[in-house]
RNA sequence: GGGCGCAUAGCUCAGUUGGUUAGAGCGCUUGCCUUACAAGCAAGAUGUCAGGGGUUCGAGUCCCUUUGCGCCCACCA
């Protein structure tokens, strides 16, 4: 492989001239394939780890599900982290940018489950022989084990990853392949346990029973960043609690199927109505248990009654007097979602316990039906039940709403339950450089509003496994206080097959013996440590120490809560440093109404579809004018100015090498006047364009770029194209030529970033090495020329212009003659455009006399002209 | 309820620290087969800069305010 860095010295920007081979007839078609497929053999985008860390700038790219699917919004996004790579390689920069698959998870486990038409069910045996049904029939899903299971899964998601790889490819991505990493891997499964027992050791990974947030449709416990508040129809029951003397108590409540877990009831210690009930003990309706009337200043005198049903659970602020005014558990609802089957302790009389086994096994909305009509036929439910819609948690992916159940679960901190830790977090969130910089405000908000640590444990099966065992006592109970740890250099193990130090395969699940921690990571738990994963962490330091920190994140803003917060604290807890300079936020690319894309609505654009009918260059082009955090509707028709403008590269090109044949970049032949303020607007070109991709502004500095592409091929290529043609080696010829191919051989590497297909196929027709390897352009390869004036090149243009138009008025086409011309402005514009006299006279086909009058009192250029009579 | 963003041509968007007559592309109109490109080219029309008030010699730009749209967080009695 040729390592071209091409890199002009300032001097003399001469590279090796080589023929120039221009096709016949160039095209879009067919790009996309050969040249991803020659990137792909010649490692172009290949890291170069021999690099000091100045010299390195490292992206750490989001792991995109590959279970689910990809929309425009995807693509936009990958491809503006993929813009900055490609301008820091071109500066020189050896870039580090891997890219990884997120396969572990929820979401693959559901795919899998539809897929292949089965469901885990750990008390399973291994079965070698499995194969999936046919025929998956979705609601009889097959139970197969384990370890069968995630089979299924590891093959399903390679068979996606594949798919995902192709489309990146396709989109030009330019990854180091040979970097990637998946979320389930083994490498990621050491760097999550190694990091986990790092935290535990810390103190800063911990086991609790406690109430969570618990999915009863999946099963496991959420994390707080997994929660989605949505409207959900509910209604007020106006139920009354018995006072001591047989007075009622009304409270209001939503939930009358919790009533029997009731362990108190709460009222602000400041409102009136309560002040004699405090202290007393009321029993609740039905069931007839004792429950106490204490204060809380949580408790909201204006909301329902004033005074609240304390539940276990029935939602956080239960969860907070439960702990604050240490109340005793009464649950009800198990595991999954339905009310127990055993009778519980606390009901004693004979009637609490009648009306329990009609609630038994019952779903919450079937115990409240039975709990109401119970209400109504005790005269305990005052009024009907008045309607209303309320806000409730639910997991982002399931469809019901959370329920709390007190479980075992493990937690990292994460300064929510620690006022130093949210403070270090948030000023770490401050040295970030966020584009755009009012992304920072989500941040903080999220940090301030952290209501507890970080539950990272979910009762799943394809993720990461806790590297953790268990001892087991006399009786067979797990000793949770001390669990039994891997060494570092045993990693990756799975707990349920791999065997602690000092115990023997066979003592598993016996007394005296030991049990595996059942539970998975959760897959943001383990992609908060992208840069570690990515890096070598723990693995390859020497790696680590070139790349990290790293300079950039990009994502959707999106996942500011989840994935990049979560990066910031291991990044805190593991190295006590930030783990990149910069955060990039995409927006989100919505439907021409300006509505979400999502499934549901079936207004989702499918990436493949676009790439085929505009080619990745038309698509990264419409991706590259979404500045950072805005949202920008999906719109077609910029799609084809894309693509119009890749082929104008193509035509743009065929023209300048192909008839005028330069190979030239010699700038000391650059003589003429016109062409020299050429190279000095393209001087001030690439300092702009430079500059805004310094800052980030890769929208402003396609712009920049773009804007004198068109000019160089509307203006300047037509007006020196006839001097170009000439078969002399005269210097007005040979300057043209030098001014063409000095100009296209810097705005193809100003281009590359967006448009790699095109500028790369140009590039081949003349140039060594693949353009992405490239220096990007400077003003210093111009030499003198950069500083010359450029203003000429507007009068001339101005000129041409008004030549245009007398013909573009009299209806007659550009070549027809014109008999006289005369051009007329203020002193400055008319000697700047007399410049160029001679190509203006022949651009505009003028046979006869061409007078430039000074007129002092005009601002601008005006053309007048005759036509000549038609031969 | 707390926070953030947006509002400029029919559409999508630029508009630097206030500075002449507010820009671009698309679309639209009228033409042109011009040997790089008709998937092209040329010329042309298009605005109460959301409303109101203020600061200033001067406001799309700064301040206050109103309205509309969108997003994040909180909100389960």
């Amino acid at each position: 492989m040729t390592e071209t860095h091409s890199s002009p010295s300032p001097e003399t920007t001469t590279p090796t001239p080589r023929a120039v081979v221009v096709p016949e007839k160039p095209a879009l078609e067919g790009l996309e394939a050969k040249w991803s497929r020659q990137w792909k053999a010649d490692d172009t985008y290949a890291f170069d780890r021999s690099q000091p860390r100045e010299n390195v700038y490292s992206i750490d790219t989001p792991p995109p599900t590959v279970s689910g699917s990809l929309h425009v919004g995807h693509v936009f996004s990958y491809t503006h982290a993929d813009l900055i790579a490609r301008f820091q390689r071109m500066r020189g920069k050896s870039v580090f940018y891997p890219i990884g698959w997120d396969d572990n998870g929820l979401p693959t486990e559901r795919r899998v489950q539809n897929y292949f038409g089965v469901r885990c069910d750990p008390s399973l045996p291994y079965d070698p022989d499995f194969t999936p049904p046919e025929k998956p029939d979705p609601k009889r899903q097959v139970a197969i084990s384990r370890p069968n299971f995630v089979e299924l899964c590891a093959r399903l998601v390679t068979e996606d990853e594949k798919v995902f790889e192709s489309l990146w490819r396709t989109l030009g991505m330019s990854y180091d392949w040979s970097l990637q990493y998946t979320t389930i891997g083994r490498a990621a499964q050491a760097v999550s346990q190694r990091a986990f027992l790092r935290n535990l050791a810390r103190g800063e990974a911990y086991l609790q029973e406690a109430p969570t947030l618990w999915d009863v449709t999946f099963q496991t416990a959420v994390a707080q960043a997994e929660l989605e508040a949505r409207e959900y129809p509910g209604a007020y029951h106006r139920v009354a609690f018995h006072g001591a003397s047989g007075e009622n108590v009304y409270i209001e409540t939503t939930r009358p199927e919790l009533i029997a877990s009731c362990v108190a009831l709460i009222a602000h210690p400041d409102d009136e109505r309560y002040q004699a009930l405090f202290g007393t003990t009321v029993t609740s309706p039905i069931f007839g248990v004792a429950v106490p009337v204490l204060a809380h200043p949580a408790a909201e005198p204006d909301k329902g009654a004033g005074i609240a049903m304390c539940c276990t659970f029935g939602d956080l602020t239960d969860v907070q007097w439960w702990r604050e005014l240490q109340l005793p558990v009464r649950t009800l609802i198990g595991r999954d979602g339905r009310f127990t089957a055993e009778t519980p302790e606390w009901l004693t009389t004979e009637a609490a316990v009648a009306a329990y086994e009609d609630l038994k096994g019952k779903t919450a909305h079937g115990a409240r039906e039975a709990m109401v009509a119970k209400l109504r036929e005790s005269g305990d439910l005052d009024g009907e039940p008045k309607p209303t819609q309320r806000m409730a948690n639910f997991y982002e992916r399931g469809e019901k709403p959370l329920e709390i159940v007190a479980t075992r679960q493990w937690y990292i901190t994460n300064g929510g339950r620690d006022t130093a830790l949210r403070d270090q977090l948030l000023e770490d969130g401050a040295g970030i450089t966020w584009l755009p910089e009012h992304m920072r405000h989500r941040y903080d908000n999220w940090v301030a509003g952290l209501n507890g640590d970080w539950l990272i444990s979910r009762q799943r099966f394809f993720g990461i496994p806790f590297p953790v065992w268990y001892a087991l006592d006399a009786e067979g109970n797990p000793d949770y206080d001390h669990p039994l740890l891997p060494t570092e250099a045993q990693l990756p193990i799975d707990p349920s097959t791999d065997v602690p130090e000092g115990y023997t395969a066979d003592q598993r699940g016996v007394a005296g013996g030991f049990i595996g921690d059942p539970d998975v990571m959760d897959t943001w738990a383990t992609s908060s440590l992208t840069p570690h994963i990515a890096g070598g962490w723990g693995s390859d330091e020497d790696l680590f120490g070139r790349v990290f920190p790293m300079d950039l994140c990009t994502q959707g803003h999106d996942i500011i809560r989840t994935w990049l917060f979560s990066r910031v604290v291991r990044a805190r807890l593991e190295n006590g440093a930030v783990p990149w300079s910069h955060a990039m936020l995409s927006g989100w690319i919505l439907d021409p109404d300006r509505k979400k894309m999502s499934k549901s609505k079936g207004n989702v654009v499918v990436p493949t579809e676009i790439l085929d009918r505009f080619g990745a260059d038309a698509v990264r082009w419409r991706a590259a004018l979404s500045r950072p955090g805005l949202d920008s509707p999906f719109d077609e028709t910029q799609m084809k100015v894309g693509r119009r403008l890749a082929m104008k590269v193509l035509n743009a090109s065929k023209f300048v090498l192909g008839n005028v044949g330069a190979t030239s970049l010699c700038v000391a032949e650059v003589s003429e006047p016109i062409d020299c303020a050429l190279l000095g607007r393209l001087a001030t070109v690439i300092t702009k364009a430079t500059e805004a991709f310094e800052a980030y502004d890769y929208t402003s500095a396609l712009e920049t770029a773009e804007k004198f592409f068109w000019e160089f091929c509307d203006d300047y290529v037509e007006l020196v194209k006839e001097r170009a043609y000439g078969d002399d080696d005269s210097p007005a010829t040979v300057s043209a030529r030098a001014a063409l191919a000095i100009a296209l051989h810097s705005q193809l590497r100003l281009l590359a970033p967006f448009l790699p297909y095109v500028t790369e196929e140009v590039w081949s027709w003349w140039q060594e090495g693949s353009i992405h390897r490239a220096s990007w352009p400077t003003e210093l390869e111009l030499g003198a020329a950069a500083a010359m004036d450029d203003a000429p090149l507007d009068a001339v243009a101005a000129a041409l212009s008004g030549i245009r138009g007398v013909k573009s008025t009299a209806k007659v086409k550009m070549r027809a003659p014109l008999a006289h011309a005369e051009i007329t402005g203020p002193e400055k514009l008319v000697r700047d455009a007399e410049l160029a006299a001679e190509d203006l006279r022949r651009t505009g086909n003028i046979v006869g006399d061409l007078v430039f009058t000074v007129a002092a009192e005009a601002t601008e250029l005006s053309v007048s002209a005759e036509l000549a009579p038609e031969a």
